[in-house]
DNA sequence: AAATCTTGCTTCATCGATTGAGCAAATGCG
DNA sequence: CGCATTTGCTCAATCGATGAAGCAAGATTT
């Protein structure tokens, strides 16, 4: 990799040597504390003009070796490529930086091994607190981060051992199941069991949505076998080829779906258009999760809309309290 | 903010203690270069497992210090909120994790002030090379990353001063608008000049997309007026409007459209839904960006996916072959 | 047996910024 | 004028990891 330095880096001792100073009258001007360590105006302005024609750059390394705080925070995140995410993590960046942190981001590809990888790396560069969104394994990752005195946030799927920000997944799954039973009785005329597609049978959003999602069903008095499950993960291949194996398999299929994210919701549309004569708009869709195009573009698909701002918004609520109990705060999401 | 570390961090002088040897000897062990510094095997192995017991974690600041490379690569990127940089960002990362760097990654919501800042953090952090993507004005952050001598490649918008890698913008609005023509005749019997609407007039893209939807209605030899292009920025807030004015302005409208962005065809969408009576069945969109569950749902709307794989793969390319000459290599897009 | 080589470590300076301690000059006070 | 205080700075240790240089003990050669 040819990625040599082209030149030497501007350092204070540089600054120093040109401003006919001591290193240390410099660090007390860039870093902004000149007034507390008595450095005059004069010599102040000099040193900053200085810096500023060298084109100086802190050395963020030395720095940091010296200071006992990092203010990085680091948030590793199951996917980039999703507005939920995408959503969670530009918000993340932008409080964060607001907030005078610096944002350290790691997409693991939901891949347990990844996860713990990462948090490992984020040790080393001295986070100062890490948020696990939507991981697989979150007390793995809060253990490993104790272990450095580092602590951790759960985001999106709760842990045992730290604190973590949920949606309301009962709640807004039971009301998503209401809506998508209504539209089957004023599109198709009656209230059929719904199916339920994608996620994780373990996971325990999918388990608080299922919940809801036989709550619903319960309200109407709609019977619901088990068998109207198909947790066949979030990928959209997945979902894909699990609908059509139950297309061919002669179990019951139903007209209304629950499912569990775009991303599945992807592999359920797929699966529509291959499914041939059937067009999505014979279906009854509904989806845990938001995109605006999406919204836009499917007439039939009803969307819940997990709250982004207010989840983040609570997350930093608890690292300014310095509230690290491992409780669990859930945000209902916002329905259309 | 209380984030205070727990306990003080294990560092390889804790090691050398415990394991009765010196931290010389540890450094050599933990990063794997102890063959060549004569340690034994044993001490080896005792010195490697009395690190995991204490769960000990680089100080990465400490290490990066000393070592003349970083190994740090960064990104610079407009938004995470969005298919196209979202998949951009996730498969940098992998590729860059898999090349052995450690991937920087920052969203710059197309702020100008937010880009140069970004970059100049990265340039605290150490980082060997910045990639800026989609940046408003690249050679900004070219020239300040010079002066610290480190190396910029630019993505998907070009700059002057750094190689660029961007999508055949030309080729790929001439066959998109071939086909948003022909979609038109076939469903409205005629082939009416298009509309462009999104985009900033003075970004590369814009223009060379500009250039290929004029050739492809010169191609059929129809005749466009200037006026039919409204290049109001990305946003679907500013589409939204500018649609909304140019409907009530006694312009002419045409019901074919080329769209510049999924993040603009929002705006288009969501005033077609205002507009009424009129649906979306009625017009034909063809959209330079590829959103996979707009592919799905939208049955008018052609769409042009810039080839991120290959992107990415010639930026690698250039970095691995210490090419840093300013030239462009355009990625032919692909489409469906 | 002396000379040389090899093995397996340790010592110490270093990277660049930070900060407590210290010191000389200027100023204030009685 | 003499002493205390304030002002404006410098010195030097430090953070943790790295690696060149060095050194002692054992092995090998002549």
């Amino acid at each position: 990799m040819k990625l040599d330095r082209q030149q030497k880096r501007t350092t204070i001792y540089d600054l120093a040597e040109l401003a006919g100073t001591s290193a240390s009258a410099v660090s007390a001007v860039l870093n902004g504390n000149w007034k507390k360590r008595r450095i005059s105006k004069q010599l102040a302005e000099k040193i900053t003009r200085i810096a500023e024609e060298q084109g100086y750059a802190l050395n963020m390394q030395a720095s940091l070796l010296r200071r006992e705080k990092s203010h990085i925070i680091g948030m590793i995140v199951p996917k980039y490529d999703n507005r939920y995410f995408g959503s969670i993590v530009e918000l993340f960046e932008t409080m964060a930086r607001d907030k005078g942190f610096f944002p350290l981001i790691t997409c693991t590809r939901r891949d347990p091994a990844l996860e713990i990888e990462a948090a490992r790396a984020m040790l080393s560069y001295q986070v100062d607190c890490v948020i696990a969104t939507g991981a697989t394994d979150p007390d793995r990752v809060t253990e490993l981060c104790a272990a450095a005195g580092v602590r951790t946030i759960n985001l999106d799927l709760p842990g045992k051992l730290a604190p973590s920000i949920i949606s309301d997944n009962f709640a807004g799954a039971r009301e998503l199941t209401r809506r998508i039973l209504v539209s089957c009785q004023h599109r198709f005329g009656s209230m059929e069991p719904l199916m339920f597609v994608g996620g994780r049978g373990g996971d325990h959003n999918t388990m608080e949505r299922l919940r809801g999602f036989r709550q619903a069903h319960a309200d109407h008095e709609i019977h619901l076998d088990d068998d109207r499950v198909i947790a066949c993960g979030y990928a959209p291949e997945k979902a894909q080829s699990a609908l059509m194996e139950r297309a061919t398999s002669g179990l019951p299929f139903s007209k209304g779906m629950f499912v569990n994210s775009t991303i599945t919701l992807e592999g359920v549309l797929r699966w529509v258009r291959l499914a041939g004569p059937v067009s999505e708009q014979e279906f009854a869709l509904g989806c845990f999760d938001y995109d605006p195009l999406v919204a836009l573009l499917g007439d039939n698909i009803e969307m819940v809309r997990q709250d982004v701002p207010a989840m983040l918004a609570r997350m930093f609520e608890l690292i300014e309290h310095g509230n690290f109990e491992p409780n669990v705060s859930e945000i209902p999401p916002v329905l259309r």
